[in-house]
RNA sequence: GAAUUGUUAGCUCAGUUGGUUCAGAGCGCUGCCUUGACAGGGCAGAGGUCGCCGGUUCGAGCCCGGCACAGUUCACCA
């Protein structure tokens, strides 16, 4: 059987997709087993694969297919999100560069363009997940804006506020100037920006026409919404302008003094200008004293005709000319360097304006107490779990949530405005007219009266529902699907939507079904380069993933990924470093299967004692294992998971184990070695395939002739067994003698099949001779005397090498080893007598401490007295 | 400004209830190796006062206090 010495993914990738499809090993009904369920977190419809999406996939794969093979009944269902504002940007800026302005258009011929655009670009994210081996059930594909998940939304808006819940109101709301939207608190990013603190002068009004006051501010493009300047009314230092008028500089508008403690006396001169419609304290201010706004912006962020001659400018223009045209008017004072802190809207990246404007809210404060108490109980459990605090800061300080957008790509409010003002919230039109005729008391009343309103819902009104809503819970609340899949187990998902997401989904979760909408979290790292930056268009350093797969296969580069990304932490990638490691991986396995494969087999020979050994130990250190392995996972420690299923196949299972029982070039191997092998094998297989979900099965098929629709996909776990801690023990006391005569031989420049002698104590009743001598290429046989260069102690033992008469020369590399090794256990003896000749040590020490101490000294003395035999017997040579 | 997390080998990270035989792993690095599964490999090595200062204790990488630096989240100081 003529098998590369290279493992080549691509064919094979393609070929198991396409047979697990086939077969439809990924697809979950409801049945009698437990279920394991997991909803993908929707990418956006329009999206590409990226880096994160890689990870954040990966593992979500690990922990279904993991679950497959335990038994569960696994379902992942895979879906997309309609992205309402990206998404509607895109299509915005994709007609206006065919000279299709949005103004232009109607709103349903722009839900035509946004639909094509939707069909045409969407749902490449999810055949890009297929070459990474997800194990979707692909039947189960949904899409936030799809029939039943828009019915769900609309039918939890119409709930909520009929709960009064929701509500609508004029509040001071984070405008995007560039989406022309209001977002909600959490889209708004502040970052520190380096810009001027701006001291104008404000007229006083009245007889002395050289009065004035100072006013700091960062906007004096503001100014035009200036309604009154407020001072402490404790401050002595703007104690004379209690009771006067000023004039706003430029607008000339003459604006009342006013007096509130909310004032900081320390801050720049302590005036500070109040405009109510443009910052949100100066709107309370404004509340409070029955102050005027004036709102002086366009929804673009020009401004309007309050804004006199600068009407129609951009504000930020509107900024640097009113510096100068203060400057020229003597009004501005001075202007100092300073740094605060800007919103910015984390989707269009410009600077929010605070607005007051007619929203839709969401009131969260009751809506929030049970899941936050869900997730400071553990009932969800936050891996890892730091980010218990920060879920908890955010949730006991929950602001309502606006659910408003000024937008059409998405779900629209469900409101109808009645001629005469109120206004109606029902599922559809018809509904809405029959509600609005009861209310009205006009049974003449026909839709052409009532007017929907214009507003689409947030993108997370949507998504919040999604572990109901992919099941279709909200509609058809006792369905089968609901029922047994719900609540779902695991969710794996960024930190950075811990709030956009993850916190609504479980408020949401609870409010509908009453039950934790999952029961883990497991928060991915940021993928960044190997740099430390994060993956950006703009750098250009995020890879393709697709590219990565092609060149390292999807193995390679899910198993270089998972290696060193415990959750949480960010994952600094080298495509170079950890993909290559997690390609050379692949190949390891593949060459372990090649060796095997190409044994022939003989059940005329007796199985060696050597291969015997190997077996029974490799036996116990896999079953240890696999205890290890399902205890890391239970904790969701996949990394570290995964490296030990990695060392055990690479350096337990190919370096000693396959060592061991290999046979002789050209030689047969024993039947039994074989079948045990292949049993290894294929339990690490089994092991392997939640992370390398590919190579696995095809060497898995390749083990015996499987029939057509098995998999390893569904093959169990291997679940452990029983550990013999003695051959363990002495095991490594066998690896231990073989690394040292390998040094001895390194040291000789002795090849391995240039027969030589292991000399051992003649009362040394020495385990594992047979696994020494194969690996070795010595023989074993007792001494009195231990050739002093050649000496080295394995557990207090002494062992030498015999290399013939021919070299019995002083080896003063040798020595010097012996002498370090001395001198270290020296030192180790006078701390362990340190300790035992402290009174209060003994006294106080458990004595289980004590007598382990007592254990050491004994063994330090005996190794003392056996290197200090060898150093004076190899100086007299 | 507040809260919170971290600082252990060149890099990325483990280190559970304090016990020194716990200072570890992977990658990288160094040396040697063309004997046949794999050079995308084998074998053997080198590398760290566990951020700094103090304290508790018979004993501290681990507990306490302070400091430094880094990260994250939140926050209306114009």
């Amino acid at each position: 059987m003529e098998i590369n010495s290279k493992y080549n993914p691509e064919a094979v990738e393609c070929k198991w997709y396409a047979y697990w499809l086939k077969h439809e090993l990924f697809k979950s009904v409801p049945d009698e087993r437990k279920p394991f369920t997991i909803v993908i977190p929707p990418p956006n419809v329009t999206g590409v694969l990226h880096m994160g999406h890689m990870l954040n996939n990966t593992i979500q794969d690990i922990l279904v297919r993991r679950a497959r093979m335990m038994g569960f009944n696994a379902c992942w269902v895979p879906g997309t999100d309609h992205a309402s504002i990206a998404t509607e940007a895109k299509v915005v800026a994709k007609l206006e560069s065919e000279g299709l302005p949005k103004k232009n258009l109607t709103r349903e011929k722009f839900l035509v363009h946004a639909w094509e655009w939707t069909h045409k670009h969407g749902g490449i994210i999810l055949e890009q997940l297929k070459k990474l081996g997800a194990s979707c059930d692909w039947s189960r594909t949904c899409f936030t804006m799809d029939g039943p998940r828009s019915e769900s939304v609309i039918r939890v808006f119409v709930d909520l506020y009929n709960k009064g819940l929701i509500y609508r109101g004029v509040r001071m709301i984070n405008w995007d100037p560039a989406a022309q939207t209001a977002i909600s608190d959490e889209e708004v990013i502040h970052r520190e920006e380096h810009g001027k603190l701006y001291y104008l002068r404000y007229m006083i009004a009245g007889d002395n026409e050289n009065e004035y006051c100072t006013v700091a501010t960062t906007r004096p493009e503001t100014i035009f919404g200036d309604v009154a300047v407020c001072i402490h009314p404790d401050d002595p230092k703007t104690e004379h302008l209690k009771g006067k008028l000023v004039t706003v500089p430029i607008a000339g508008r003459i604006v009342p003094i006013i007096e509130d403690e909310y004032v900081d006396r320390e801050f720049g001169t302590g005036c500070l200008k109040v405009t109510p419609a443009h910052d949100v304290n100066d709107y309370m201010l404004g509340q409070k004293y029955g102050l005027e706004t004036i709102d002086i912006f366009n929804d673009d962020g020009t401004l309007n005709a309050h804004g006199m001659m600068y009407a129609g400018m951009d504000r930020f223009d509107v900024r640097k000319q009113i510096v100068e045209d203060l400057k020229a008017a003597g009004l501005m004072e001075k202007e100092e360097d300073y740094t605060n802190k800007v919103g910015y809207s984390e989707r269009r990246h410009v600077p929010i304006e605070p607005k007051l404007s007619m929203q839709w809210f969401l009131k969260m404060e009751e809506l929030a107490k049970p899941a936050l108490e869900a997730v400071e109980n553990d009932v969800i459990r936050f891996h890892p779990a730091k980010f218990k605090h920060i879920y908890r800061h955010w949730m006991v300080n929950i602001h309502d949530w606006n659910i408003s957008r000024q937008l059409w790509w998405g779900h629209r409010i469900p409101a109808w405005y009645l001629p005469d003002g109120g206004l109606v919230v029902a599922e559809n039109d018809s509904q809405a007219l029959q509600i609005a005729r009861e209310k009205t008391g006009n049974p003449s009343l026909s839709l052409s009266d009532l007017r929907q309103d214009e507003d689409c819902l947030d993108t997370w009104f949507s998504s919040w529902l999604w572990p109901i809503s992919v099941f279709d819970g909200i509609n058809k609340p006792d369905n089968d699907d609901i029922s047994y899949y719900y609540p779902t187990s695991d969710l794996v998902t960024g930190p950075d939507i811990i709030f956009f997401w993850v916190a609504r989904m479980i408020i949401s979760g609870y409010e509908y079904r009453k039950e934790p909408c999952f029961g883990n979290v497991y928060f991915t790292g940021l993928v960044r380069d190997k740099q430390g930056r994060k993956m950006s268009k703009s750098l250009g350093n995020s890879p393709d993933p697709v590219e990565l797969m092609n060149e390292y296969g999807a193995d390679g580069v899910r198993m270089g990924m998972l290696l060193t990304a415990p959750a949480g932490n960010d994952l600094p990638f080298d495509d170079k470093v950890l993909c290559t490691q997690g390609r050379n991986f692949s190949n390891k396995i593949w060459n372990a299967f090649r060796l095997v494969k190409g044994w022939t087999v003989s059940d005329a020979i007796r199985q060696p004692e050597a291969s015997a050994i190997a077996a029974e130990w490799f036996t116990s250190f896999l079953n240890r294992t696999i205890a290890e392995i399902d205890d890391l996972c239970a904790k969701y420690r996949l990394s570290e998971s995964l490296m030990l299923v990695y060392k055990l196949f690479w350096d337990e299972f190919s370096s000693w184990y396959l060592e061991i029982v290999k046979p002789a070039y050209g030689q047969p191997v024993d039947g039994t070695t074989l079948r045990t092998t292949l049993g290894f094998f294929d339990a690490l297989l089994r092991l392997l395939h939640p992370f390398m979900p590919f190579i696995t099965e095809e060497l898995w098929q390749a083990i015996e002739l499987r029939k057509d629709g098995e998999s390893i996909m569904i093959a169990p776990m291997p679940s452990g067994g029983d550990v013999d801690y003695n051959i363990l023990t002495n095991f490594e006391m066998t690896k231990e003698i073989i690394v040292n005569i390998r040094e001895v031989y390194h040291r000789y420049g002795v090849k391995k099949y240039e027969a030589n002698a292991l000399c051992i104590d003649a009362d040394n009743d020495l385990w594992g001779k047979a696994v020494i001598e194969k690996l070795s290429g010595v023989y074993i046989r007792s001494v009195e005397e231990h050739s002093p260069a050649r000496l080295f102690l394995v557990q207090g033992r002494k062992y030498s090498v015999d290399l013939g008469e021919s070299r019995t020369d002083l080896d003063s590399e040798k020595l010097a080893r012996l002498e370090k090794d001395l001198a270290y256990q020296q030192g180790f003896l006078q701390s362990v007598m340190k300790k035992l000749s402290n009174e209060r040590f003994v006294a106080n020490a458990h004595p289980d401490v004590v007598a382990n101490e007592r254990k050491k000294q004994a063994d330090a003395e005996n190794n003392i007295k056996n290197l200090e035999v060898s150093i004076a017997a190899l100086k007299n040579i």
